[in-house]
RNA sequence: GGGGUUGUAGUUCAGUUUGGUUAGAACGCCGGCCUGUCAAGCCGGAGGUCGCGGGUUCAAGUCCCGUCAACCCCGCCA
């Protein structure tokens, strides 16, 4: 959709039968050159699509259009005419006809180029993300940039139309104490002093509940300097922020559940299971998929079988219950005929994750039970093993035994490596579900105190009283998060709106009262004049696209991305900055020493 | 900070296991032929610090040590 101009009247890929007799003008890129000395066919592309476009053997720009190099802009006037019979080709949307020129004009003419764009090979991500603009031309990319910007106008909407409100929060602000590394921006006129880029808006969303928004949202760009994944951009990223007043957990899960289940439906054609997704708590998760983002996509869910083996004669893991620790089992369906060479993968695998090893036993259909420990037991507890859930007959059981935090950890990783080596994910499918119930607090080992576990801002469940009474370690919040094939969505939480019940949470985590008043002033001072309750979450936008393009990674979803070391290759950032800037910052650079 | 994988022509990759003649292919690039192609085709050509440094050897893309870079993972990410 554009005004006609002296530069095109139609886009290229536009272009039909019923075009056919009308003269057009267009411009775009060399998309590719099909020449018989005489006869020469040209594909010109723009963001609408592709058309081919003849040049005739007496054309006076004959040479000057056979010359020109692939990815030059160049601009054609020509008559729409009908391709004959047989030389319709069905594969593209312009195929029935093509344009015939009259004149040729070139804009802008293409170097060599680094890669190629018509073909989708691919292309070493640093030649990609060095020369990005020309990365963003190919489909790939014009269809998950596209993909993005449809489906967060799809979020404006629907965020709009359940009455909330979209704002804009500060991007320069101070820096807090809980959380990942913030990225520090040092004050001109504060000689020592530093704002902070956001983490996320997480207390002026709370702010904003304070003053009488009770429903509001944000695309919100976040940064955080921590290391980067395949699902986790280095330095910057954007959720979609949003916080209610009046709620409970209930409710913002309906929100959310909503807008996702209408989000997905309506830009993919895998299924999505009606509302309400799952719920699983904390406890549950972690024992059953050995991780707080688990992939429902498929079984194997993990068995605590330590009391199977605790008057067993099978020494190894006898006495890892005897030293406290639990014995859990990942089952697998039909793996009882996997080769040796795939047991002692997962067995490696355990051991370069830092486990003891991987045990297993295998029940082969009509034959004899194998495996690494299966002489070491008795009929009768074998009988046992092969009654639990998801064994039986042709299946196979991964053992692991040790302290119960560490075999959770590594048989969830045992359960993702089996469905990846065997292929056992349900394709075609998106499955949410809900964690909830996560614990207040936790037990930092390494400097042997109590900690938030994850939001101090979280009401702790029973309020002033849970904290008064119960064992820190044994106080749940109202904090949860949002999965979907094993990527974490999101946390959120019902926030605590108490100054009295804030003031004790973080005296029990070792922070005095004043600490509070120091560092989050601003938010405390808030719920001292009518705050309230509110809770809210904020599901990252990128993850979101990702998982809908199905990407396997967050840069294919990201117009700019930076490397694994937070580099923008196109922009050349990080960069040095002139010696007066720094100056005027009041700060002096000293380098790491070198050895 | 730690572990893993990869690094050979402009690009994507083969060759490395088992050291041995002039390091190959495809796409791209340059030149030529070609009037219905659609990833056009055919003929010819140019193009290489085998990431970098050191070592072993009569001989190293190939073996050893170091180092750099990209990616994946752990740590980290309330």
């Amino acid at each position: 959709m554009f005004r006609p101009n002296r530069y095109r009247t139609h886009g290229c890929g536009e272009i039909r039968s019923t075009h056919v007799g009308e003269t057009v003008t267009l411009s775009g890129w060399v998309h590719r050159k099909r020449n018989f000395g005489g006869l020469y066919f040209l594909v010109l592309r723009d963001h609408s699509g592709i058309v081919q476009v003849v040049i005739d053997t007496d054309a006076p720009f004959h040479a000057a259009a056979a010359d020109i190099r692939l990815e030059s802009v160049i601009q054609i006037e020509g008559e729409v005419v009908p391709r004959e019979e047989g030389n319709v080709n069905p594969n593209m949307p312009t195929g029935e006809i093509e344009v015939k020129a009259k004149s040729f004009e070139i804009h802008s003419t293409a170097e060599i180029l680094p890669f190629q764009i018509a073909d989708d090979i691919d292309a070493s991500e640093t030649e990609r993300l060095k020369h990005r603009f020309l990365d963003l031309r190919r489909d790939r990319l014009q269809h998950n940039m596209a993909l993005r910007s449809k489906v967060i106008s799809s979020i404006r909407r629907r965020m709009t139309e359940m009455d909330f409100f979209e704002f804009q929060t500060p991007i320069l602000t101070s820096s807090s104490p809980e959380g990942a590394r913030d990225f520090l921006v040092p004050s001109r006129l504060h000689p020592g002093k530093f704002y902070a880029l956001p983490q996320a808006p997480q207390q002026f969303k709370q702010l904003l509940m304070v003053s009488g928004f009770p429903r509001y949202f944000q695309i919100a760009p976040c940064f955080r300097d921590e290391d980067a994944r395949a699902d986790r951009s280095p330095g910057e990223f954007y959720q979609l922020d949003m916080e209610m007043a009046y709620v409970d957990q209930e409710d913002i899960f309906a929100v959310l559940e909503e807008l996702l289940v209408g989000l997905f439906r309506e830009f993919t054609d895998w299924h999505v299971a009606d509302a309400p997704f799952p719920r699983l708590t904390y406890r549950d998760t972690m024992l059953r998929y050995g991780s707080d983002k688990p992939d429902l996509r498929f079984g194997c869910e993990i068995q605590d079988i330590s009391d199977l083996f605790a008057t067993s004669e099978f020494r190894a893991f006898r006495s890892a219950i005897d030293e406290g620790g639990v014995v859990r089992v990942v089952p697998v369906p039909g793996a009882a005929g996997q080769s040796r060479k795939f047991f002692d993968g997962i067995d490696a695998f355990v051991k370069e994750q830092g486990g003891k090893g991987c045990a297993w036993i295998a029940f082969p259909e009509g034959a004899d039970v194998k495996g690494s420990i299966a002489k070491f037991l008795d009929a009768d507890l074998l009988a046992k093993l092969k009654d639990i859930p998801g064994a039986g007959e042709g299946s196979a059981l991964l053992f692991v035994a040790g302290k119960a935090a560490e075999v959770a950890t590594i048989a969830g990783r045992i359960r993702l490596k089996v469905a990846d080596d065997l292929d056992l994910r349900e394709k075609g499918v998106y499955k949410f579900c809900w964690i909830v119930d996560f614990p207040m607090f936790e037990w930092d080992e390494e400097n042997e105190c109590v900690t938030f576990s994850h939001n101090p801002f979280s009401m702790p469940q029973g309020g002033m009283e849970a904290l008064e009474t119960q064992d820190p370690l044994d106080i749940l919040a109202f904090q949860y998060d949002i999965v979907c094939n094993g990527v974490e969505l999101s946390s959120g939480a019902i926030r605590n709106h108490r100054p009295d019940v804030m003031y004790k949470a973080f005296e029990i985590a070792g922070h005095p009262a004043s600490v509070v008043d120091e560092k989050f002033g601003g938010m405390i001072r808030a719920f001292k004049f009518g705050a309230p309750p509110h809770g809210g979450i904020a599901p990252g936008v990128d993850r979101i696209v990702m998982l809908i393009a199905d990407e396997p990674n967050i840069r294919e979803v990201i117009l700019f991305p930076m490397n694994q070391k937070a580099e923008d290759l196109l922009m050349g950032a990080p960069s040095e900055v002139r010696p007066k800037q720094v100056e005027e910052l009041h700060i002096r650079i000293e380098m790491p020493k070198e050895d």
